[in-house]
DNA sequence: TATCGATACTGTACCGTATCGATATGCTCC
DNA sequence: GGAGCATATCGATACGGTACAGTATCGATA
């Protein structure tokens, strides 16, 4: 699948190996979360893991090679939430997101992630590959919602699952401002307003809802500004 | 207010130094578009600028004030389109991303930033503050918009300013997809649609604009129009 | 006169390979 | 079923080569 990997597509080698492999594995993540390519060296990986730097040639002819195999092995692919609540099913998934963003060495591996696919093309494919898994559950979450008749897709889906996951992604990389904790909230019932189908609304969705036109009054209490240490005051120049 | 920066308050100096440090501030930029942190080392940075190791540590303390320094220098300021035309002014900013992110080597350097900002506190201040400048117009628009009736504002405008333009850096920087010539369109109506006030809604919107509820058939033809207002956008150096 | 480019220098870090002894695993043979 | 051996894998260490950090010096130049 990824060429430039040495065992990938072999099965795991039997015996004392395996360890060593996880070892460094691992070892390669934690360098990767804590400095980014500039620590991502054989040598500082060897020294995490506990191993020889020849161990390591042995298993990846090369430091990219090691990188892709670990960037794949760390992957957990995100829970399938189906109550048939499509509003409460894709606020569980953002949710997830906020999670991973916020409480976890994610973000960090997650930059280091995005400045290097941008730069070794290899990395970059597996970057997309990762990122569309990510996204697959949210994806399969309206497409059911459209087969009940629940919303309308005039558009493309994976526009809608981009306005839905990204503004975390941005607020986390590109803003660094804090991410609220209902934002999950606000942003599915934003874009869900402009999906509704008008003639059959499931009884299960909280009345609440936001719809546009009819909107209810919380909304603004819910999401006062809320700004924290990363609020900054204007500087002298332009 | 930044600190680690040794000039960027202090007025430039006269003479030749002036010249060797502008090139040194671009050549700066260029190794870190091209090879991210690994490859902004300050020997390269001196051997791209033609200048000596020794000048730049006259200048700057570290190659992370160096780094401060350069990112600062090359912002410009985002053009503020006003045309009274909400739709059409938020969508030629979002165009003004787009072409940012896909001709020119502005998403490079960008990478690198997220990366840097994640690992050096002090450039995740500076970058906190380019990206609240780059966002300013968008918010100044939304205000005026709210200002006329024209839109309710009921939640947190930052949040709204996310959602327009958080999916175009999420596209080019973690899905790594190709960003559709109509996005702008297409997020700026799914948006403005949930804002849009019942009671006064100005003449010059365009009335095929996909209300909910009362949705043009088609989101694509909808949104055709208004292209090549202003052609100079922030990007990185020239 | 201030700034600059070029050069040299020491110290450190990393690369990629080679070698060697230690050890866990699996198999054979009794 | 257990002792013993063969094998694969491992950690440790060393090596020459390259690159970079940061400082010092000196002559050139605007």
């Amino acid at each position: 699948m990824l060429q430039g990997t040495a065992s990938s597509n072999a099965p795991d080698p039997v015996g004392r190996g395996v360890h060593a492999r996880r070892r460094i594995l691992s070892a390669a993540l934690e360098l990767l979360a804590d400095a980014g390519m500039r620590g991502f060296t054989m040598e500082a990986v060897a020294r995490q893991a506990g191993a020889s730097k020849a161990t390591l040639y042995r298993h990846w002819p090369s430091a990219s090679a090691l990188l892709v195999d670990a960037m794949d092995a760390q992957f957990r692919p995100a829970p399938q939430p189906s109550t048939g609540d499509l509003r409460a099913d894709l606020v569980a998934i953002l949710d997830g997101f906020v999670r991973a963003l916020t409480d976890t060495p994610f973000p960090r591996l997650m930059a280091a992630f995005i400045d290097a696919a941008e730069r070794y093309p290899e990395l970059a494919d597996l970057h997309t590959e990762l990122t569309r898994r990510r996204r697959a559950p949210a994806l399969r979450l309206l497409a059911d919602a459209q087969a009940r008749g629940e919303i309308t897709l005039d558009i493309d889906p994976d526009v809608i699952v981009d306005l839905l996951a990204a503004p975390f992604f941005y607020r986390r990389f590109v803003a660094h401002r804090p991410i609220p904790a209902d934002l999950p909230a606000v942003v599915v019932d934003r874009v869900l307003a402009t999906m509704r189908t008008r003639d059959k609304t499931p009884d299960d969705i909280p009345k609440d809802l936001p719809r546009p036109q009819e909107r209810a009054p919380s909304a603004r209490t819910a999401t006062r500004r809320q700004r924290g240490r990363h609020d900054r005051q204007e500087r002298g120049r332009q």
